[in-house]
This record gives structure tokens, sequence and C-alpha cells, in this order.
RNA sequence: AGAGAGGUGGCAGAGUGGUCGAUUGCGGCAGUCUUGAAAACUGUUGACUGUCAUAGGUCCGGGGGUUCGAAUCCCUCCCUCUCUACCA
């Protein structure tokens, strides 16, 4: 959520910027509420002074009732009858006009950094690092839709009897790896400084709102009417829900925390050709990685974050590229985010395997995580994330890539996880 | 799930209707002492809102109510602990 002294203070600026996240009432929903924020404060103003008379009145007459002066005191419960009237209109106004403030700010999404290119979709995202040689596979190489019912490794059809479409049973050498894709990626998350954690992955309505999944995406997650939770769409929300209402020490930042959950996206609408086998499931793995820093270290943060999944790729030996994302292709809450994808040579397509952004204060100001400044001022923070990695559509590439006549060879750094070196 | 107890400032823990935003201890910060440190002693130390700065206002698990006045009384929801039951 923006803060308002930023849209107040910079308040061109701010429009420019919501447009350019072609968020389109950008002009009116500031002006509404610049205007409403100054009417709540006014409020605020009256209500304070009518409380404060209240107040004043209410010890008064505790004083009187001390010293034993009764009929004073009855005399001046008198005064307050019509103060609380007044006072209770006026609260009722400000919790109003707050409301109304709040609607409307929640509904903006973050402003985008200079940095972002301006465009509406995923065309208009930049290419900024491309790396690795497209492999060229010869003409009966398969999709790894085909590979997996080839080498029995992953049955959607067994997935769809037991829970639905997108719910795939990976089965013998397919299982474990991905268990050791998992551990590969908490291992180089612990090796570069990012402490692990395992986070529950149902998560209450305040978690979804600190990092800005509700209300905005609220048809996205599933959701237990009984219990009044979600499931997670992404480590994210736990881990960085684990510093809701707190005020961070300045000599523990950075923070970094990694974490491998399932996934759980309903994806409700967004089928279609291009998502078949692994390109899209309802519950899928991944580790995530999560950095808490002081505003001047975020964007460095974010580009270490970068560097660290570039280094799981070219460990990987996928073909991939980096590109920053426009302003309209960014989520609601990123200031700036980076999408990796890999080649899927069998698919002749870049498949998204991760997202690194930094949130700015956007996050930090829905979750009231804050840290003291050198003037010991309470100060929000920056929070940043990144996929390290998301395990389908790596599989996917690793499946279609690296398949030859004597099955699927795995790359070095795998080998040691998997304890085979080939898939057949 | 049943019975009981309880949720107070970074932590521990007082406070049961009137200078209580809250005694006290620990921790933190500053100072005295010391070559330096420790110990001891002294002072200081919650958040939000608001103001140029004061002032003022709000917050004792969440929400609602009673009252001139609520941390304290009532209702409701949530959570934690102990015992019993059940169970991966």
């Amino acid at each position: 959520m923006l803060q308002i002294s930023i849209l107040k203070e910079n308040k061109e600026k701010s429009i420019q910027a919501l447009l350019k996240k072609n968020y389109k009432s950008a002009i009116e929903d500031i002006e509404t509420i610049l205007k409403l924020e100054e009417e709540k404060k006014k409020t605020q103003f009256d209500m304070d002074n009518s409380l404060s008379e209240a107040n004043k009145i209410a010890k008064e007459i505790g004083e009187l009732m001390k010293a034993g002066k009764k009929e004073e005191a009855e005399s001046k419960k008198a005064l307050t009858s019509e103060l609380k009237i007044i006072s209770k209109n006026l609260q009722e106004k400000f919790e109003i006009l707050e409301k109304q403030v709040f609607d409307v700010l929640v509904k903006l999404p973050n402003l985008p950094y200079e940095a972002v290119p301006k465009g509406f979709g995923a065309d208009d995202n930049e290419v900024i690092f491309e790396h690795g040689n497209q492999p060229v596979l010869n003409e009966n190489a398969l999709p790894h839709w085909d590979l997996i019912k080839k080498y029995d490794i992953i049955d959607f059809e067994l997935g769809n009897k037991i829970a639905g479409a997108g719910f795939p049973v990976y089965k013998g050498k397919g299982a474990k790896l991905q268990r050791a894709l998992i551990n590969f990626f908490l291992d180089e998350a612990s090796n570069a400084g990012y402490s692990e954690v395992q986070p529950p992955i149902f998560i209450n309505k305040d978690s979804g709102f600190g990092t800005g999944q509700l209300p905005d995406k609220d048809g996205q997650m599933y959701y237990m009417n009984e219990d009044d939770l979600y499931a997670i769409p992404t480590a994210e929300v736990p881990i960085t829900n684990m510093y809701r209402d707190i005020i961070i020490k300045r000599e523990n930042l950075p923070i970094k925390h990694a974490g491998y959950s399932p996934c759980f996206r309903r994806e409700a609408g967004s089928w279609g050709a291009h998502v078949r086998g692994l390109n899209r499931l309802h519950q899928f793995d991944k580790v995530e990685i999560v950095q808490i820093t002081e505003p001047k270290d975020s964007e460095t943060a974010h580009q270490s974050m970068v560097n660290h999944i570039k280094m799981l790729l070219e460990k990987l030996e996928l073909p991939y590229r980096i590109l920053k994302l426009c302003g309209g292709d960014m989520s609601f809450g990123a200031a700036l985010c980076f999408d990796f994808e890999v080649y899927s040579a069998a698919q002749k397509r870049w498949l998204e395997v991760s997202s690194a952004s930094n949130f700015d204060t956007f996050q930090a100001n829905r979750l009231k995580c804050r840290f003291k400044n050198e003037d010991g001022k309470s100060v929000l923070v920056h929070t940043l994330n990144g996929s390290a990695m998301a395990l389908p559509r790596i599989v996917a590439a690793l499946l279609e890539n690296n398949q030859t006549p004597e099955g699927i060879k795995l790359p070095k750094a795998l080998v040691s996880y998997t304890g085979f070196e080939f898939i057949n």
C-alpha cells in the first residue's frame, strides 16, 4: 500500500508512475485520496478537541467525587451528554472517511521505479541479459509431456483421478528429481547466506493482506471456508509475514530467508493451448528467497538475488534470459521486477521460471514492518523476494533439452543429489 | 473435543471503576567511577496520530456494550497454557 505522504508530496510523479503501470484512474483516485484525507484530518481535529473536553470534565468529576462534593459532580455530568453525542458523530464521520481513503488507496498498485520501461504486456518487456545456447534437437525430439510418459516419471491422469487437473503425481525418478532440485536450491540458498525456514502452507487473512495478495488476488487462492484460511500461492507470503507488526533492530538488517513450500494456485481462467503439461499447475514446488533491507540497500540486495538465480541456472546448464518487466506486465506490488526464462527446446519457447521483485515500502506499509534509523525514528523497510526456483518448468526444460538416445542426461550439479545421471 | 486458568510495554510481571500509558525487575541507551572493561550507582527508555514546534487524541488479544470516567464491569470472537480424551 502506498503512503499518502508520498502521494501528497510527489503528486505529479505518482500519477505518472501509476499511469506507467496502466492504472487508468490514477488522476481521479489520487485527487480523491488527497481530498478525503484532508477532510479526515479536519474531522480528527474536531473529534480530538471534543474528546479532550470530555476527558477534562470526566477528570473534574472524579476529583469532585473524591472531595465528597457529590452535587457539584452530578451537575457536571449534565455537561457531558451533548458532548458525547458530538464526539460520537464525529467519530462515525471519521471512521467513514478513514474507510473511504483506505478503499481507494488499497486499489492502487505500487509505483514503478524510473528504470521500469513503459509498456502494456509481455511484448514490451526488455531482454537485458541472455546466456547459453539454445540446443538443437533432432526431428523426433519430444516435448516434456511425452517424455514424462515415455519414462513414466510424472503422471497427470493419476493426479487427475486423485485430485484434479493440474495436480500431477511424481513417480520414481521423477519424484527423486523433485527432491533433488529442492535440496539443491535450499543448499545453494544456505551457502549464499539465506537462513532456512519451513513456513506454514496455510495463511490467514492478515497475512494475505500483508504481502498484497488480498484483496487483489482473492479468487486466485484456494480458500478453506471452515477455518478461514488460504493455501499459499508462494512461500513469500508466510515468510515475509513473519515480520508483520515488527520493528526490526537496525543491526539485524538485512534479513535473508529461504524456504521451500508447495504452492497452490487456482489459475482461474488462465488455461489454454500454451499451458500443457508442466507449464501451468495448481500445485507445484518452489524454493523462495526473501530479503528485508534498509531502503538504501534494497537495490543492491535485488541485484544480489538476480546474481544468485543466474548462478543456479548456470549450474543447471540451462539457456536462459532475463527480462526487465515493463510497467504493464509487473505484478501489483512490485516497484521493479526481473523475470527469468529458460529455453525449452522441444516446445521452442521461453518459460518463466523465476521472478525477482523489489517491493520498496509497498508491502512493508501493509505489514507495518519497520526499523529504527540513526535518529531513532521508525522507518518502513524494503522487502524483496524471488523464486530460486520454481520446479515444474525447470523440469520441463531439463527433460526437453537433455534428451538423448540413452535417456535424459542430468546436469552434473544435480547428480550428487539424485544419485543417478540418466532418467531412462 | 471436554474442564479449568490466562492473554498488560523488547521480556518478566503488578494493577479489579477516577492524575494508569500504566508500579517494579530484567534488558537497551546515556552518564559517574575506571588506563579500558566488568561491577556498582544515577538518569533515560512503548507505538500510532497530530503540530513549524507545543498541545491534543488513540492504543493493556480483536470487536461491541455499560458509565461522566474502563487495563479493571458485561457480551462476543480469537489465541495460549494445564488436566482429561483422541491422534500423525
